[in-house]
Order: structure tokens, then sequence, then C-alpha cells
DNA sequence: TGTTGACCTTCCCGTCACTGGAAGGTCAAC
DNA sequence: GTTGACCTTCCAGTGACGGGAAGGTCAACA
């Protein structure tokens, strides 16, 4: 099938599996006699996995290692754990951060008058 | 003072002072016979006012606005706290997206034995 | 006076994961 | 034969910088 196929199939736009492509996540497609790009079901398998993983935020990076260790059939389950609680672990902290910069900014907002007058807690915190 | 100093002062690496003057956040800086950027305890205060802002995760659009603001002395503070609470949610939405994942992830791991047998739950879902 | 070493300058490339768009070739239907 | 929906490659832009090269400047010290 062509690309607009399998994009529409997978999930992923034709645009980012050539850049899937360009970068090595996946292997150059097959090409028709006119040059087009031709993917089988089983590629098209493939990027539904990787458009999953992408979607609960693994980088391409990780996606990469995560599709190697998905095609290993001798492979040890602790190697995928052990990425996806990196993962996770990095989810935290970056929710941490988020949720530090969410009260602050919740404890100025309300201090804030909000009206039409110039006096306001959020600049004078920022000029401290 | 030169560049290293008002960085040193106002927590803004020079690199990033000379790139906020190359995308108009900050007006050119004065120079010295040798061409050298020269900065004033104000321009500092201005910078260390961004520093804040952008680690409050402002973007730099943003924080444009706010600087604006600042120096206008007859800005409404409905128009900070607009700002503020637009980013507010833009964080919340941001968290709540991470917190699905995390949820998912934890989830999956959970169920992953994690030891050195191939069965894992994790690409299991991947793969569906 | 010469030389070091710490500054400073501009410029370009790389990051991450794409997206947009231009210029042009292919295919199926009417 | 023509339309319109495909496809191709290539280049550039996104946000907010950081790295590093090549070269100029300055203050201190021998």
């Amino acid at each position: 099938m062509n690309i607009g196929e399998a994009a529409r199939r997978s999930g992923v736009s034709a645009k980012t599996i050539r850049y899937y492509e360009s970068v090595g996540l996946i292997p150059a497609a097959g090409r028709t006699a006119a040059g087009y790009r031709a993917y089988t079901a089983n590629e098209v398998e493939t990027l539904r996995f990787i458009h999953r993983a992408r979607s609960l935020g693994f980088s391409v990076g990780n996606v990469a290692g995560l599709l190697e260790l998905w095609r290993d059939r001798s492979r040890a389950s602790a190697d995928v754990k052990a990425i996806a609680l990196k993962h996770v672990a990095d989810i935290e902290r970056k929710i941490a951060e988020l949720d530090t910069i969410r009260r602050t900014l919740l404890d100025l907002t309300t201090r804030c008058c909000g009206d039409d007058h110039p006096a306001c807690p959020i600049l004078e915190e920022l000029a401290t």
C-alpha cells in the first residue's frame, strides 16, 4: 500500500513516516516501479507500535530501543521495564516542576486584583 | 559592565543575552570603543526580570508582553493576570496529560515482572 | 616589550520531532 | 486529454537556546 494508506491505518502522518525513515527508526520501505514507497501490513503494525509509544511520551530514541526489544524474542522484560520506569521518573520530575510553578502562579494570581489599576504582585515578584 | 558580568549578575548566560537581543526581547546594548556590549544596572534588572519570568515557564513571547506591562505605569493589572492565568491553564493541561501517561505507565510497569523472561505487558500494550 | 589567559565578537551548526511548502512526477477516472 | 489526488525530493522553520570555530581586546605580569 502507498504511504497515504499506511498513514491512515497507522495514525502516523506520511510526512512523519518519511521522517522516521530518514532518521533510521524504520528501515527504508520498498518501492514501486514509479518510486512510490510500498508498505506491508507488518510495517503498518510497526508504525502503529511507534505511534502508541510516542503518544505515551517515549522519545524517538527510546522507541527505537522498545522496537528492538519488541522484535527480540529472547528479550528480558526487565529491559523493557527499565526503559518505562526511567520514563516514569522523568515524567514525575516534570510534573513536580510544573506543579511548583503552578502553585507559585496561583498564589500570585490570587493576590492580583486583576482590575484596571497598575498595582500587581505578579510583576512585583518578577521584579524582586 | 561587560556581558559576562551582566550574565553573572542576572542569571542569564551571555549566549542567551545575545540571543534575546537578536530576537528583539531586549534592545541592542550600547557598545564600547572596542565593540564590547556594555550593560547598565537597569539593563541587568531587566535581565533578572526576564530570568524569573522564564523560570516560571513563560514563553519568550509572553515575557515580552510582561516586560511591556512592567514598564507601562498606566497598565491594568487585569492584563498581567490574564497572561498569568492563561499560562496556569496551559500548565494544568500539560500536567493532566503527563499524569494520564504516568498512570498508564505505572499500571503497565506494575504488571510487568521485570525478569529475564520475554513476556511483557508493556510491549503487548504497545503492539495491541 | 612581549606574552599569557581571560575576556569579547560574529557566524554557523545542532538540538527534538516534526511541519509546511515548493517544484515536479504518477495514477485513475472521466 | 485533462483533472485532481496522489506521490517524490529538498529546503526551511519551529523554541530557546548551547557548542564551537576563528579571530579581536584587555589587564597583568616577567
